[in-house]
RNA sequence: GGCGGCAUAGCCAAGUGGUAAGGCAGGGGUCUGCAAAACCCUUACGCCCCGGUUCGAAUCCGGGUGCCGCCUCCA
């Protein structure tokens, strides 16, 4: 059975067949870096890393580009705002960019092209297009003629006329067309700006995504992704601009994650609304913060609150939980009977169900729900007098699999400082002779210094809080 | 005005024709020197409302209500 994946071109479900046996290209929008993101920023990067991992987790090759906008309107006002250099700031929000996601657990892509690296096959995409008829110039400005393109509209299924209502001029721009878009932008004096055919300028947004896709991805790709609020103008555009230029489907499958919502609200940097994910992680630990995010389907819109970051953050410690019981465990496990063909099968089985679950578009809230009843499972076994190292050995490599999908760590690694490990000596001998008031004492101690101490029949076990 | 989404327990969230997953929170119990962790039981006779189709509907159809999004920079 295929992985099936919802297709906003198509609005269906569509099995996934990709251009070549076994490999995945695949491009994510990527950014405009004028800012720390938010966590609405935070969701593609994280659900998208996650799809990633999980065609790797099916065996897929995964060829991943994601850009970066390092110049546009709003970074040359964030500059001027804080009066520095365009390409600093840009610089400095990429970086930030690189550690908020990776404490996210999101992996670097494959390239995160960026437009200012990029403007050679920008400004050869944009002759193309003119010279195809499809592109015309006004004072220094080019612009695409989005009627020529018969398709314009395919992929947030409107009709052309219908979206002229809301199209814009700017103003200053010379259109023919209220629906043509700039790909083209001439420089104001004293802006940053390169040389083109057409004058001093940058390029308009759109264009250079369809450039970096054909640069990095070819004609034709698989998986084309962003937040759903992408999908009309900027894929739209995406779409027309490449197709116009190469006369092939830019992308087989567009794939948009749905919105996070503060009371009940979009959240964006224009409405003001947001939370910063450099922010709230200083707060709560950032594996919390994907693990609330990948706790629900991609497409559904989910609403943020510290409230519901408690309840992740309660979840995980659940999960952790029994991960480290069994690791503690096979340290001291006395590997004697217990039907090891039985619960192979039944994690055999849990396996099964996570790979269903995620091959049906994604579905990483039912997915969780699959680990959540492994963790029950491996609870039950964990109660056994007796376990055998393979049936504890196929559980953890069960709970691996699932956290390398889902993108979270589970195993404590840390270890104990050597005056720890002789406070719980001490207090394992206060046990023995049954001091219990010197072994609650050390017990409340060590709580102190957030260890917590559980004792078990194969004796003492110890978590960080 | 055009296009689309959502409405399920105290909270979050799956399920899209076969009799309500999972998590968090709450209550009771077992285990424990006491704890912790865990386990067991318990928490929606009902899935926004009203009709309809069906042996059977949260799921399909019609109508209504409420909320949200895109159509303009936006993940």
């Amino acid at each position: 059975m295929a992985i099936q994946m919802y297709n906003t071109l198509t609005r269906k479900k569509e099995p996934f067949t990709p251009i070549e046996d076994g490999k995945v290209k695949m491009y994510v929008c990527g950014p405009t870096v004028y800012n720390y993101i938010h966590i609405g920023n935070a969701r593609p990067a994280v659900v998208f890393d996650m799809v990633r991992r999980y065609l790797e987790y099916r065996g897929y090759d995964v060829n991943y580009v994601s850009n970066f906008t390092d110049v546009d309107d709003k970074i040359i006002k964030a500059a001027k705002e804080m009066d520095e250099d365009v390409l600093d700031v840009a610089e400095r929000f990429i970086q930030a960019y690189h550690d908020d996601t990776q404490a996210l657990g999101v992996r670097k892509a494959d390239v995160h092209p960026r437009v200012t690296e990029t403007m050679e096959e920008i400004i050869a995409f944009i002759e193309k297009l003119i010279e195809y008829d499809f592109a015309y110039q006004a004072n220094g400005d080019v612009y695409f003629r989005t009627r020529k393109f018969d398709e314009y509209g395919k992929l947030s299924h409107q009709s052309v006329d219908d979206l002229k209502a809301g199209a814009r001029v700017g103003v200053g721009e010379q259109k023919e067309d209220p629906l043509d878009f700039v790909l083209w932008k001439s420089a104001k004096p004293g802006e940053i700006s390169w040389s083109s055919p057409w004058g001093e300028g940058r390029p308009g947004w759109h264009i250079e995504c369809s450039a970096m896709v054909k640069k990095y991805l070819g004609d034709t790709i698989d998986i084309h992704a962003g937040g759903q609020d992408l999908s009309f103008p900027h894929h739209e555009n995406e779409i027309a601009q490449s197709e116009a230029l190469t006369g092939k489907k830019m992308a087989n499958y567009w794939l948009h994650n749905g919105y996070i919502n503060v009371d009940n609200e979009k959240m964006s940097k224009s409405v003001g609304n947001f939370i910063l994910v450099h922010d709230i992680i200083q707060q709560f630990d950032p594996e919390i913060v994907r693990f609330f995010i990948v706790n629900a389907h991609y497409r559904s819109p989910i609403n943020f609150s510290d409230e519901q970051l408690s309840s992740a953050q309660n979840a995980l410690e659940r999960i952790r939980t029994t991960y480290n019981n069994l690791v503690h465990r096979l340290n001291e496990t006395a590997n004697l009977a217990s039907d090891v063909d039985e619960w192979e099968n039944k994690i055999e089985d849990y396996r099964r169900q996570f790979v269903k679950e995620m091959d049906d578009d994604f579905n990483s809230a039912n997915a969780v729900a699959v680990l959540f009843d492994l963790v029950k499972s491996a609870n039950l076994y964990l109660q056994e007098s007796h376990t055998r190292e393979e049936v504890l050995k196929a559980f953890l490599k069960a709970f691996d699999e699932m956290a390398f999908v889902i993108g979270v760590q589970l195993e404590e690694n840390e270890m104990l400082d050597e005056e720890i490990e002789a406070l719980i000596e001490q207090r394992n001998e206060a046990r023995k002779n049954r001091d219990f008031a010197t072994a609650d004492r050390i017990r409340d101690e060590l709580k102190e210094k957030n260890i917590i101490l559980e004792d078990t029949p194969q004796g003492v076990r110890w978590k960080r809080v």
